[in-house]
DNA sequence: CCCGGGGCCTGGCCGC
DNA sequence: TGCGGCCAGGCCCCGG
């Protein structure tokens, strides 16, 4: 389940092995991953060059030039890079045969992943109408706009951050994360946060994600090796996938509940849910 | 407007 | 052992 750090891993690793090479031919074996007219998306993606590869939330972007090659992992998506022919796959859906001979495979055995073309001119409206919010940074991801964001909605805390609309990038893994190292239960209000406890599960937010990414993201299920699959940050999850271990800050066990029909890890007691 | 639930998918796991 | 059924989960869409 890529959140924000694995697909920033899986960026850094596919800059590093086809930034620069041209689209030579583009084979598409699930036709229903690409939104939009298969016969378009190929013909308009063979032929151009891979000029960056950028990212805004979990979404990869590969700069065409004039239009934008926006990949969604979704659950299961991945990229494999081969030197030559891709081997045979049940699982690959589109594969890129690059200048260099080399092959850019995307395979996802759940078939979620999305990719579309949108031009470069409209990727702020493609980001607007997606309702994505900014990138959990400090200069991007302000505390007004956080507040003001959280003080409209009775949503569940956890639902709201899920949502991408407050900050982009967290998935279910993350949530849990921050919620825990802001003693935050998950089901509670979003307008219910004091000042004090919006500024720590802000500051919890922009830690927790940069030392995602510098610890590579999380491993949580492997099953091949791809890029972004070297995760370190498994190893630094205090309460998803716990069930049962002691919390680490009070010794409790770990529970896990449903919150919004998501799996949901918390301690209780430092998560206790009926507080100011 | 908001919220909840279903749909998309398939492999793994559980229980019988 | 075999098999049915359920779960995982991000995001979109629909209905209330």
């Amino acid at each position: 389940m890529p959140e924000l750090p694995e697909v920033e891993t899986v960026r850094r690793g596919l800059e590093g092995q086809v930034l620069g090479r041209t689209i030579k031919q583009v084979t598409v074996t699930y036709a229903k991953m690409i939104r939009m007219d298969k016969e378009r998306f190929i013909q308009e993606v063979t032929g151009q060059t891979i000029l960056a590869v950028n990212r805004r939330g979990k979404y990869l972007l590969f700069d065409l030039g004039e239009v934008l090659l926006i990949s969604h992992l979704r659950m299961e998506g991945k990229y494999f890079h081969y030197p030559r022919q891709a081997p045979e796959d049940k699982h690959a859906h589109v594969d890129f045969g690059l200048d260099d001979g080399s092959h850019l495979v995307y395979q996802d055995v759940r078939k979620f992943g999305t990719m579309e073309l949108v031009a470069k001119k409209d990727l702020e409206a493609f980001i607007a109408s997606h309702r994505l919010g900014p990138e959990p940074v400090a200069e991007s991801f302000t505390l007004d706009s956080f507040q003001a964001g959280l003080k409209r909605s009775k949503k569940p805390i956890k639902n709201h951050l899920l949502d991408q609309s407050l900050v982009a990038g967290l998935g279910n893994i993350y949530v849990d994360e921050v919620l825990w190292a802001s003693s935050l239960h998950p089901e509670r209000p979003s307008q219910s946060l004091s000042q004090d406890e919006v500024i720590r599960l802000r500051e919890n937010i922009i830690r927790i994600m940069a030392l995602a990414i510098e610890k590579g993201g999380s491993t949580i299920r492997t099953y091949h090796n791809a890029f972004g699959e070297n995760g370190r940050m498994q190893d630094e999850l205090k309460v998803y996938g716990q069930t049962g271990q002691a919390c680490p800050r009070c010794g409790h066990p770990i529970e896990k509940i449903k919150v919004g029909g998501r799996g949901s890890h918390l301690c209780p007691v430092c998560q206790e849910k009926n507080r100011t």
